[in-house]
DNA sequence: AAAAAAAGGGGTGGCGGCATCCCCTTTCCA
DNA sequence: TGGAAAGGGGATGCCGCCACCCCTTTTTTT
């Protein structure tokens, strides 16, 4: 079993965190502490595999380059055998570097960090690479939640509306199946319920 | 049906956001933007009740006072009908106290908003009141996640163990009980399943 | 010694999401 | 004018979570 720490203050953003870990690393024990003392006693208590940090914790100024890489350094040196990524609101290269530096796998922005890109941090680190993602212009593509929708309803209509023009339906239909391993008639039927349910409530996006 | 905006840029943090309003108002509609544009362009399209913004937005400076002020400006401006909560990582009592001058009914830390904790702010919003939820010095409790537990069944191991010293378990069950309008046999009945799999994991934590 | 709390099991029905397979009509466009 | 794409349904089995109910034994409390 695989055992992971997540060290960040924002409660939401650490039970995220905590959620993508546990998803993409199927079988693991995840904890999380919102303070730099919890995090130093649960790494005394236990081994982790895999610790995620973000250096602006309460008690050290996040804008301060000093206090960070404190922070970093104080985790790093309490699992020194742990596997470590740094993750953080600001992108900054250098402090990337420096990270790299005090022994750090992978230095990520929170920003452009979605759901399900962990695994493809941890595939890289697993080739022994250091992992940097710095905030990207994103693709500026809202989000949307409608109610009664399923998760599998929820994901084939944002599929669908982000879809290049031009492609056709069938081929998202297929697109998604290859994802999750289904057949292409079920996210079909996915995509037909979804669209029921939205005219029904009659807030069908113009994607349709 | 209710609508709602989150503008925030963190995409892990949007979508807990998103996640949080649809637990807690049930039925309804969310729209996420991860930029000052995408959110405009929304605001014209749709009417929404609630919008919630974290000023820190790409394309602007997260520690210029200005850059911020500008961003919910443009937001109240955006959607004045709305009722209006700022969401943002470092607290500044001068700035909530702008935000309201601006019309912002909710200013409110990340570090210290748990899961459940945005009903409350709606609800003091709802009286009228303006809710200011600076950071907290927070008590200092590990998160755990372990593999094979339902939702019920880390929701009791939790309140377990962060109960006061000397509680009987029995008082914990009835807590829970409480809380979520269900038998206590059956909290208990959760806590005893949980246990069983955290014995079998060899994980038992020592508050048993 | 009696009572309460805790530990450790068993089984039940209901519900919702997932994935599959089936049917039909309409529309598009090459 | 066909065939593919799209729209619109119904029905199925599986599985996991939820909430409830029942039982026994051991430990602690009083």
């Amino acid at each position: 079993m695989h055992r992971a720490l997540v060290v960040e203050d924002q409660d939401l953003m650490r039970l995220a965190l905590m959620a993508e870990l546990r998803t993409c690393l199927r079988d693991c024990y995840v904890a999380g502490a919102q303070a730099l003392p919890v995090a130093c006693q649960l790494l005394e208590e236990d081994q982790f595999d895999l610790v995620i940090t973000d250096p602006g914790l309460p008690g050290f100024d996040p804008t301060s380059p000093e206090d960070r890489l404190h922070v970093i350094e104080t985790i790093v040196g309490a699992a020194p055998n742990s596997a470590h990524i740094v993750v953080t609101g600001s992108d900054d290269e250098d402090e990337a570097r420096a990270c790299r530096l005090l022994g750090v796998q992978g230095y990520v922005c929170k920003t452009g960090l979605s759901q399900g890109e962990l695994p493809l941090v941890l595939e890289q680190i697993d080739r022994g690479e250091f992992s940097l993602r710095l905030s990207k212009p994103h693709t500026p593509n809202p989000d949307l939640r409608f109610p009664t929708l399923t998760p599998r309803e929820h994901e084939i209509i944002a599929m669908m509306m982000r879809r290049e023009p031009g492609t056709k339906r069938r081929e998202v239909f297929d697109e998604m199946a290859n994802q999750l391993g289904i057949n292409a008639a079920s996210s079909e039927k996915y995509y037909k319920q979804a669209r029921a349910k939205l005219l029904k409530l009659g807030r069908l996006p113009k994607g349709l």
